[in-house]
This record gives structure tokens, C-alpha cells and sequence, in this order.
RNA sequence: GGCGCGGUAGCCAAGUGGCAAGGCAAUGGUCUGCAAAGCCAUUAUCGGCGGUUCGAUUCCGCCUCGCGCCUCCA
């Protein structure tokens, strides 16, 4: 499976609702071999300008942003693609593929530029469903700085503006346009054919449908099999914008104390072609789950119980595998495959009550929820981990182990002696430190941090 | 205006022509020294109106509301 995705230096939430699933890692099918290339576009007219602006190279200048992008993709646990690539190391390429495009007649040029001819691809448009024949030129030209035959015509190069950046290629000295770096970038490590390509809905057209136009008509060849489009947020019910204040960034979730393991939970369990509304309720909500999902590996990891296998389970367990499986396999329906890890845990918590679940039943269930955990990576708890790592805010100043150690330790012996007050203070004090402290039945304590 | 997506319990959300998954929250119960965790119980005439059908939340039509794209914005 060969996949291209396209990125936003701001924004990594389509990451983790297509490609971001980590179906590398899940791999259940064991033909299925994911290879990933990410581009990053970091050439286009605002990064020039804004580079030129600031007096600093193209690197230089997107370097900061380059680095917050991967940053959030860890805090994310955003698995690495096998390339991430950048369009100003393949302008060649670029070149390449508009001289292909020009001996095949779909280029014409203006001013200095090279722009794309749709007349020339009756296609164009079948990926969006767009009528071009509604469009009449003229209609939207007044912003159009550069003469084109047609209003639906794009630019493949561009011609240098005074003081800014260029290139100096076969082709003529300028810089890319928007569309012509996916193409290209996408052919060179993928084939002119990939399986599948992912983005966000918006770019859906004109950008996708550009792509396909560039691509199919220098190759005569199917382009993508499969787009994954993810659909956009809302945030609290409303479109998210800076304007309206409701624009968060992850540092500043993380800030507020919200742990990276809620928000990918958040992220992915809507199905990533649903408008997700993301609020805050719905965080906390998402926290709570995952604090469920974590307390019932916890609960199976600690407990002890009887030798043997429970009649059934390993069937049970099965059963939770297969239809984990047909939920992903079904368009990436994560809410369906959600489900079934709930199912099975709540069928293996009822067993583990009514003392019916043996040791022997653990490991499998471990090894589900372990498979589980490669796809949606929540249940392991790394989430202090990686906020202190990326020096991100939120990140806990309470207590460290030795301390709480200690401290649970005055309160199992005050609670020996059945000095409850004492005990109660102790827990009370560190729950208000956010360490929460837990007494089992068989006398065992267990804390965890909240 | 054109094209597209969606309106399912307090919130998030799956799904199917035939008794409506799952999660969160709430209330009551169980357990506990008290808690927490877990478990049990309770909570939906599936946006509205028509049509097709033995039967529709699911198919069709109309309406309504929300969102997106058609402006190099994920």
C-alpha cells in the first residue's frame, strides 16, 4: 500500500484521523505493506514573500515551522512516514514532469509562466464532481494577476517576482506552483500510480483535482486508487477560526492541562469522513475513556487470579479481535472498532468480578489490547513523557515516585492501625497533588496520576 | 446560486428495510472503614412532512437546520 499525503504546517488533526491511524504498525493483513511519504510544502507565494519579508532563506525561515509540525505529530504519536520530503528539494523533479507535460501540449505559456491547460483534460473535475461548463471566463478574473486562456487554468511555474526567491531551471528561472510539487514529488517515491492518497476535504478541489490533471495527463495513467478526504472540525458547534477565538493550537490544550492520549483519542474515535465537533467536554469525555480503557490493562496486569483458562474467553477474545478488525476494515470506522474493545472489556471486568477470568486468560487479552494500541495508541501512558520531552506546557510538577511511595506507604500503616482520619488526609493531600490512590480488595494499593 | 457532507438519548457517536452498537455524564443500587475502580438498573416515538412497503431511523420526494468547497485556508 503506497501512500502520499500532503501537510499544513499548522494543523495536524487530518494526520491523525486518515494516515495517523498507524495502519503501518497494525498491519494485520501481512501482505500489506504501508509505505508512506509525507510532502511538506514549504515553498509557495506567502512563504516567499514572508521569507523574502524577513530577509531569510526558504529553510531557514520554514524551519521552525517544519519542526512544530513534527513535534505535534509526536505528541500526537503520529507514526513517521517512511520519507517526509520537501518540495524545494525537488524542483527538478518538478521540472521534469512540466517539460513531460509540454511535449504532450497541456501547457501554454504567459508572462514568464507555464500554466496547465484543462481544456486539454476532459477528465477534469471527476474527482469533485465540478461542472466546468457553468464557469465562463470573466466571471472571477479581477484578482487574476496573470493572463490566462481559461479562468480554470493553473499555474505550474510561475514567474520570479522581483526580490524574491527563484529558480533557475530548464524551464526558465521562477518557482513552483501550488500543485505541481504533489505530483511530482508523489511520482518519483511512489509510482505514477499510488493507492492511496489522503488530505483534508477542502483541498479536495481545486488542489486534488489539479494533481490528477498534472499527473494523468503526463502519464496516461490512473493517478490515485483511493482518496481518503477527512472531513473538517468544528469547534464547540462552530467553524474554527482565529477570529472567533475558537482556533486552539496543541500547546495550548496541553497548556490547559488536557494529556495528548484524550486528544488522540478525541481525534480518532470519529470516523475521519465525519465532521468531528470538538469542544471541551468532548476532551474530557475522551480522557474519561481512555482512563477505562488504561485502569482495566492496569486491572489485568496487577491482578492475580486463578490458574487456568476460563471456559469461553479465548473465543470471546477472538470474537473482540475479529470484529476490532472489521471496524478498521470498513473505511477506517474507528467508532466501530471501538466498540469492540469496550465490549470486551466490559464482558472481561464482569469476569473478572464474579471471579470466573484466570491467569491463563491474561496474556491474550494483553496482546489485543496491545494490537489495539498500535492503531490508536492510548493506553500506554507516556503522556507526561511527551509533554516534558517537547517542552510543552502541562507537563507535571507534582510529586515524584519516591515521594508517593512513601507517602502511601505512612498511609497503609496508619490505615493498619485503623486511623482512618490519618489515612484519609494522606490520600486527600495527594489527590489535591493529582495523585489519585486506590485500595483493592485483597488489601493492595495502587495510585496512579490523574 | 452550483456541488458535497451531516442532523440518532444530557453530550460524543455506530448502524440496519423487521425488537436502535459503544463511550461519557446523571440518578439509584452493589462493593468499600470511607473512597476509587468494577458491576447492575434507569434514560431515544433516530430534524419535519409526505410516498413506496406487510413493516422505514434505514429507500424516494419535498422542507428545514448546521457545516464545507466553488477565493492557493487542514
Amino acid at each position: 500500500m503506497r501512500i502520499s499525503s500532503t501537510k499544513s504546517g499548522r494543523s495536524a488533526h487530518v494526520h491523525v484521523r486518515a494516515d495517523g491511524l498507524r495502519l503501518r504498525a497494525y498491519r494485520k493483513l501481512p501482505h500489506l505493506c504501508v509505505y508512506h511519504v509525507m510532502n511538506l510544502t514549504d515553498v509557495d507565494d506567502r512563504i516567499i514573500a514572508h521569507a523574502a519579508a524577513a530577509g531569510m532563506s526558504i529553510r531557514d525561515y520554514t524551519a521552525k515551522f517544519v519542526q512544530a509540525f513534527f513535534d505535534d505529530c509526536k505528541a500526537l504519536s503520529i507514526e513517521a512516514p517512511e520519507h517526509w520530503i520537501r518540495a524545494t528539494d525537488h524542483i527538478e523533479e518538478m521540472v521534469k514532469l512540466i517539460l513531460r507535460l509540454q511535449q504532450k501540449s497541456f501547457t501554454y505559456p504567459g508572462e514568464g509562466s507555464i500554466y496547465y491547460r484543462i481544456a486539454k483534460f476532459p477528465e477534469y473535475g471527476k474527482l469533485s464532481k465540478i461542472d466546468l461548463t457553468g464557469i465562463q471566463a470573466g466571471a472571477r478574473v479581477d484578482n487574476d494577476r496573470y493572463e490566462k486562456e481559461s479562468v480554470r487554468d493553473f499555474a505550474l511555474w510561475k514567474a520570479p517576482k522581483p526580490g524574491e526567491h527563484f529558480w533557475e531551471t530548464a524551464i526558465g528561472p521562477g518557482r513552483p506552483g501550488w500543485h505541481i510539487e504533489c505530483s511530482a514529488m508523489a511520482m518519483k517515491y511512489l509510482g505514477e500510480t499510488l493507492d492511496i492518497h489522503t488530505g483534508g476535504i477542502d483541498l479536495a478541489f481545486p488542489h486534488h483535482e489539479n494533481e490528477i490533471a498534472q499527473s494523468e495527463g503526463a502519464t496516461g495513467k490512473l493517478f490515485v486508487r483511493y482518496w481518503l478526504h477527512a472531513e473538517h472540525l468544528l469547534v464547540e458547534g462552530e467553524k474554527m477560526s482565529k477570529s472567533q477565538g475558537n482556533f486552539f493550537t496543541l500547546r495550548d490544550l496541553f497548556a490547559k492541562g488536557y494529556k495528548p492520549s484524550a486528544l488522540r483519542f478525541a481525534l480518532a474515535s470519529v470516523p475521519y469522513r465525519k465532521q468531528l465537533n470538538f469542544t471541551f467536554d468532548g476532551l474530557q469525555q475522551a480522557a474519561s475513556s481512555v482512563e477505562r480503557l488504561r485502569n482495566f490493562a492496569d486491572r489485568l496486569q496487577r491482578g492475580k487470579f486463578p490458574t487456568g483458562q476460563q471456559e469461553g474467553m479465548a473465543a470471546r477474545i477472538a470474537k473482540a479481535a475479529e470484529e476490532f478488525d472489521a471496524g478498521l476494515s470498513d473505511d477506517l470506522n474507528t467508532a466501530r472498532a471501538l466498540a469492540a474493545v469496550f465490549d470486551l472489556v466490559r464482558e472481561a471486568n464482569i469476569a473478572v468480578d464474579k471471579g470466573g477470568f484466570r491467569q491463563g486468560d491474561v496474556p491474550a487479552v494483553l496482546e489485543f489490547l496491545t494490537t489495539f494500541d498500535k492503531v490508536f495508541a492510548v493506553v500506554e501512558d507516556n503522556d507526561s513523557e511527551k509533554l516534558r520531552t517537547l517542552g510543552y506546557g502541562g507537563a507535571e510538577s507534582g510529586p515524584g515516585d519516591e515521594e508517593i511511595d512513601r507517602l502511601v506507604a505512612e498511609r497503609n500503616s496508619a490505615k493498619k492501625k485503623r486511623d482512618f482520619a490519618t489515612a484519609d488526609r494522606i490520600r486527600k493531600e495527594l489527590a489535591d497533588r493529582g495523585i489519585i490512590i486506590e485500595d483493592a480488595k485483597d488489601g493492595s494499593v495502587r495510585w496512579k496520576r490523574k
